[in-house]
DNA sequence: AATTTATCAGAAACACTGTTACCAAACAAT
DNA sequence: ATTGTTTGGTAACAGTGTTTCTGATAAATT
């Protein structure tokens, strides 16, 4: 399947080939190597993404990876941001409501619908997949926008007055993201049970949690803080 | 350190080294091999925990380990047992108040400070560490065990009528657990910025499930399910 | 008690991993 | 055409989990 022949028709397809790209800037051999990388992601999960297959993939040394990425979590950094863009492009496809109480609990049910389509991005992005990789700035700065339907949302609904007020539009996101990703994460570590169970409580979690940063504004129950 | 003169006096000391244990029963040497496992992990972190170094330390072959734990998933399962019981420990020593709330606030902020305190057992326990470690069935006990503190308050709880009836045990643990765990580890991912920033979030998301779980019932203030 | 048998542990090797040093080939520039 | 420089492939290093082989030690049997 990797035996192409090269001197014969360079042209006649436009960048395929490692050895076609080449020729072109380093920038399109980067898209090519994270490609093969993500692609090895998805069909053999995370323990699957190792240096010299990706090399493999491509039909090259171990060198290039490098020579591109300067080390194995460089390249991680990429898989990172590609998982960013797959999230937030799950989180623009939600459907969104009037309601801000039933747009987290679209977004959060999204979140779910995300960690168990694409779980090697999740555990790559989130699990620890590789033992040793935080993630630095541009990862974060590409969380904060694959969030970007959150913030809005929790921003929104803290403009109308519906988030009690001593949660900050961050603190509200994290309490969220965070709570819901224990959910998840304890569920892939085996300690939930079955899928069926985990779900039930993620559902449970998700309720509660927008119940309480969203509470109830149709009767006059006066917040009590004694 | 480690160059004992075995030859000599045998039993001067009571089973130390390995040679002296070897004539013991396995069920010692098991432990001393998790002793030393132990000690590697608080000491140099979970990735510090390999086979060979552990054998290094017991002054002995990699065999004895594969001998007695079959596979290092063995050796981390007992290590995973052991834990169960520090942690078990930490929610023995937390004060018990006499409002269930109270006390599932003082469970909440034990369960974060051994995971502080003990961050290696933590992350072995639930951070997957080790990349391909499920808890097998005694883990899963071993797990149960360590939470009874909050088993039992949970179930007194509700037998006080004072968590909602949607929420069945098993439910409440998870919920309250998993939340907790979520920021937890997204701390130690590195996506939750520095220890003091994370610990807020901690608060605010266990003041806020312990809110939830345990509504105030000091105004009659009727819960409404529209 | 002597000899056979079975068990056990240590050294070394295997198949991996991330990473680097070396070196030849291809490209660029004078 | 001859330098110089970049570049990528091979092979190696250091480390991992695991297994195989072999010698020594303990146990069992005559």
């Amino acid at each position: 399947m990797s035996g192409q022949d090269i001197s014969s028709n360079v042209n006649s397809r436009n960048l395929k080939t490692y050895q076609e790209v080449r020729l072109q800037n380093t920038e399109n051999l980067r898209k090519l190597v994270v490609d093969a990388a993500a692609t090895l992601l998805q069909d053999e999960g995370p323990e699957a993404v190792t240096v010299r297959k990706v090399a493999q993939k491509m039909d090259c040394s171990t060198k290039i990876i490098y020579s591109l990425f300067v080390n194995k979590e460089g390249l991680a950094q990429q898989l990172y941001l590609e998982g960013c863009k797959l999230l937030a492009n799950e989180f623009e496809e939600t459907p969104q409501a009037s309601d801000p109480a039933q747009c987290l609990l679209n977004l959060g049910e999204t979140f779910w619908q995300f960690s168990q389509r694409y779980s090697s991005y999740f555990k790559l992005m989130f699990g620890g997949a590789f033992a040793d990789f935080k993630p630095d700035e541009e990862s974060l700065n590409g969380t904060e926008t694959a969030m970007l339907q959150l913030t809005t949302v929790i921003s929104n609904a803290q403009k109308q007055g519906l988030i009690p007020g001593q949660y900050d539009t961050v603190s509200v996101i994290r309490i969220f993201w965070a709570s819901l990703h224990g959910v998840i994460h304890l569920y892939m570590g085996g300690h939930l049970g079955d899928v069926q169970s985990a779900h039930a409580t993620y559902r449970q979690t998700l309720s509660l949690i927008v119940g309480s940063l969203l509470p109830d504004h149709s009767q006059p129950c006066t917040e009590n803080k004694a």
